[in-house]
RNA sequence: CGCGGGGUGGAGCAAUCUGGAAGCUCGUCGGGCUCAUAACCCGGAGGUUGCCGGUUCGAAUCCGGCCCCCGCAA
């Protein structure tokens, strides 16, 4: 098949690796190269690099739904179009170009966490299982009509860059059959459930704010669920400290407030939540590297409880 | 030139504003206590305070330049 794939981030790139063997890619969409860091760098996004590895065309309009960028992708007539993690809503007159619609790879099993951020949003409500859908991209934000899914559990302990690089490697061959099943006709598309909607929009740095009145187990799905973007705070008197890592213990806070260090002699860096003891493994001050947790109470002088 | 914080014995930090004998919590080494210990007590080793230059009687501290790390914003 000739298609053509609009993509953008990580999460595309074993997609786009694992249809470049099957089929023939006649151009890759992205996004155009945006500032990033420090001082604003201009950086490729991900899929521009693997495209440039696997010497396929890239075209980065600015917007997709122009009438500029509708020819381009016209002139190369695909049968199909597959987006994975584009990064922009794509109009009717480019989800319908192509004979056979336009397919996308979303990381959830619809129609639960429409949106952009499904993986992040399964880990920090708690999901344990979660998984791929590709569907017919409609009008409506996540809402066209299933074709194919794939389940997959998730880890206790597990982050959501962790969890999104297992579910990339699934999307990669959830495509694979979604397209050959399309072709020889087993596979049709069916409307989405009405039950069991929910939302995943972009997450804010704001949502990393630790409410240690939570029970840790929420707490630790957060600081699980915003790994490693926008990852989690909390404030020790004016200063904003990151959270990285932590775990669960079955030690009861008792005594111990939420946000209170306790048991410091321990060397571990236990803090009382709204119900259990949570340890924070990985954390980072204002300005400097991250450090473990006993190095950060070797060198905590003042206040010793988070808010 | 987007805003800002930081580089101090092996680790994490204090002292920097208000120049004047480099400190704390650990680690490490030796000794003691103990049935024993990751606990406790005593003692030791280990630093050209990121690099270069300047000011000064004297610089971790003030001034100038360079290198590296990080937070925010995007």
């Amino acid at each position: 098949m000739k298609l053509a794939f609009l993509g953008t981030s990580t999460f595309a790139c074993s997609a786009l690796v694992a249809l470049a063997e099957a089929h023939e890619i006649r151009l890759v969409v992205t996004q155009p190269d945006r500032p990033v860091g420090r001082h604003a760098e201009l950086r490729p996004p991900p899929i521009k690099e693997e495209a440039a590895r696997l010497g396929l065309a890239v075209y980065q309009p600015e917007r997709i739904n122009t009438e500029a960028a509708i020819d381009r992708l016209r002139t190369v007539e695909p049968d199909v179009i597959v987006a994975a993690a584009y990064g922009q809503l794509l109009k009717p007159s480019v989800f319908t170009l192509a004979p056979n619609g336009t397919i996308n790879i979303h990381a959830s099993l619809l129609p639960a966490y429409r949106g952009a951020a499904p993986v992040n949003w399964a880990i920090i409500q708690g999901e344990t299982t979660t998984g791929i859908t590709t569907f017919l991209i409609d009008a409506g934000m996540d809402t066209g009509e299933m074709l194919l899914t794939r389940t997959l559990e998730i880890g206790p302990d597990e982050t959501a860059g962790q969890l999104e690089e297992r579910l990339a490697r699934l999307g990669a061959e959830a495509i694979v059959d979604t397209i050959a099943g399309v072709t020889n006709g087993t596979l049709t598309s069916h409307p989405q459930p009405e039950e069991g909607v929910s939302l995943a929009p972009r997450l804010s740095r704001e949502d990393g704010r630790i409410d240690w009145s939570s029970p840790a187990q929420r707490i630790h799905d957060l600081v699980r669920g915003t790994s490693p973007w926008p990852g989690t705070w909390t404030l020790l008197e004016d200063e904003r400290v990151k959270i990285h890592r932590t775990s669960l213990t079955d030690v009861a806070s008792g005594r111990i407030p939420p946000g209170q260090i306790g048991l410091r002699e321990t060397d571990r860096l236990l803090v009382g939540t709204g119900d259990r003891l949570i340890e924070v493994h990985e954390i980072q001050r204002e300005g400097r590297p991250r450090v473990s947790g006993a190095d950060f109470l070797h060198g905590l002088h003042g206040s010793a409880r988070f808010t």
